[in-house]
DNA sequence: GTCGCGCCTTGATTTGCATCAAGACGGCTC
DNA sequence: GAGCCGTCTTGATGCAAATCAAGGCGCGAC
């Protein structure tokens, strides 16, 4: 495994506080893989038993039932998936699969187990990481719950906006379909609520999509900062519970 | 704060790994209090400063967002809640309030981060826990955007009977319109939708339900290991990562 | 080039669910 | 007891979304 990976790697919220023998130990077992577009990682119901960190290419967790299926998230480097079932020993209850070419470290479910339990400091990186991971979920079922498909998807305009800059322009980062999964709803319908929003300023050619009255398009979707994380995404914010935390400055002044 | 409840506070899975120490640290300063039924313990979006434990009664969660308002989970005896919030130092994502009146011990949350980083033991019970709740929550966003209503008032029918012990007939253990928002549905629908089971063997007076066909009623539901937790609700397990960890006995062995 | 195959779009139709409205029932106060 | 309020039920209606069906378009294979 190259040096850089193993950096970046080490620059993970998850990882950046464990000691130098830990993360020796968690990555020479470790080996780094490269799969191409569309190979299944892992399937609903498998046992897990390595704990997966994405550091190029896309990944989606989708869910099946009743030969449904629909998208639970999608992944971008640098991420870890599946932990919650790396530290309770359990079966995945979602399906990974690769959606462009992706190079993918996997480290011993069990090794990650047994260090939690000697090193205080990854055990509350791992901890910090699942509840970062809890509320994104419970943002999500807020979202699909208190939402209709139309608010859903002009919230989720305003924060790829946000994420990518804040420029009138940007593009959607995955096909339709799949953000239609995503979204929790079909691609016909997304078609047609992206038609409709055209009278909210959006105008759409293909992946890239301008918004030139967001005011507009804010009376529409109210967003709320406690549904979307429009938190900007940069190269030193990665990892769920460093994503729950913003905007967390304020709040250290507070305890302090 | 009487022995009594100590007791059963330590005996929680949260609780039950971390040294005698940190047990004392955690509770000397931590308070038992009583809320009537109907009090807000916890506002969406205000900041946390205590983890709660529910030691009696029952607690509802719910969110909000433009006036309309969804149940997220509701909680018996005995459970912490917001863990998440406190483990992040962060605003709570979700409201609470007591259903019940509830006996509630308060544990300082500034405490517990303080802790974790030290008793490594803990801070693994913790990570454990939000892996158990993370878990708990993919299989209610699976529930909500890959079944319809009906399918999911059969399943929750099924799961119910299942942790009251098996019998035909069994108690709703909360007021329909609270289940109804729990399911996401309206009240009117969910009377609608009990009533339309009577084809399948349901039969529904007040609160107590009686599923004369089961077999019936699950080909309808379709009940799946990775949507539905049909783990029988014991004394001996409480907690969301106990929750999530049956059926273990064979992965233990397995693992061996 | 031409064919074929996904992806996306658009339209027509049906279904599911929310909403609106009214009434039944039970528990409560006075 | 009468009156009231909240819960639950039932029916009528309207809207949102899924489904079904057809066609356009881009792109790679050959």
């Amino acid at each position: 495994m190259r040096d850089v990976d193993l950096e970046r790697v080490r620059a993970l919220p998850l990882f950046c506080g464990c000691t130098d023998e830990t993360f020796r130990t968690l990555t020479t077992g470790a080996f780094l893989q490269r799969f191409p577009a569309g190979t299944t990682l892992l399937l609903e119901g498998d046992q897990v038993d390595f704990l997966y960190v994405l550091l190029d290419g896309m990944v989606e967790l989708e869910g099946t039932w009743n030969d449904r299926e629909t998208t639970l998230a999608v992944l971008r480097p640098v991420s870890t998936f599946i932990l919650a079932a790396v530290v309770l020993d359990a079966d995945g209850l979602m399906s990974a699969q690769t959606v462009e070419r992706s190079d993918i470290l996997m480290i011993s479910g069990a090794a990650i187990r047994r260090v939690m339990s000697q090193d205080a400091g990854f055990a509350v990186a791992v901890a910090q990481e699942m509840a970062g991971c809890y509320r994104g979920l419970v943002r999500t079922l807020k979202n699909q719950k208190l939402r209709g498909g139309l608010e859903r998807l002009a919230n989720y305009l305003i924060t790829q906006r946000l994420r990518q800059g804040g420029g009138a322009t940007f593009e959607l980062p995955h096909e339709k379909r799949v953000l239609a999964s995503l979204l929790g709803m079909t691609p016909e319908n997304l078609s047609r609520s992206l038609a409709s929003l055209a009278d909210y300023g959006v105008e759409v050619h293909g992946p890239s999509v301008t918004i030139t009255r967001p005011a507009v398009l804010e009376r529409l979707a109210k967003p709320d900062p406690l549904i979307d994380n429009h938190q900007p995404v940069t190269d030193a914010l990665t990892g769920q519970a460093q994503q729950e935390r913003w905007p967390l400055p304020d709040r250290g002044i507070r305890a302090a």
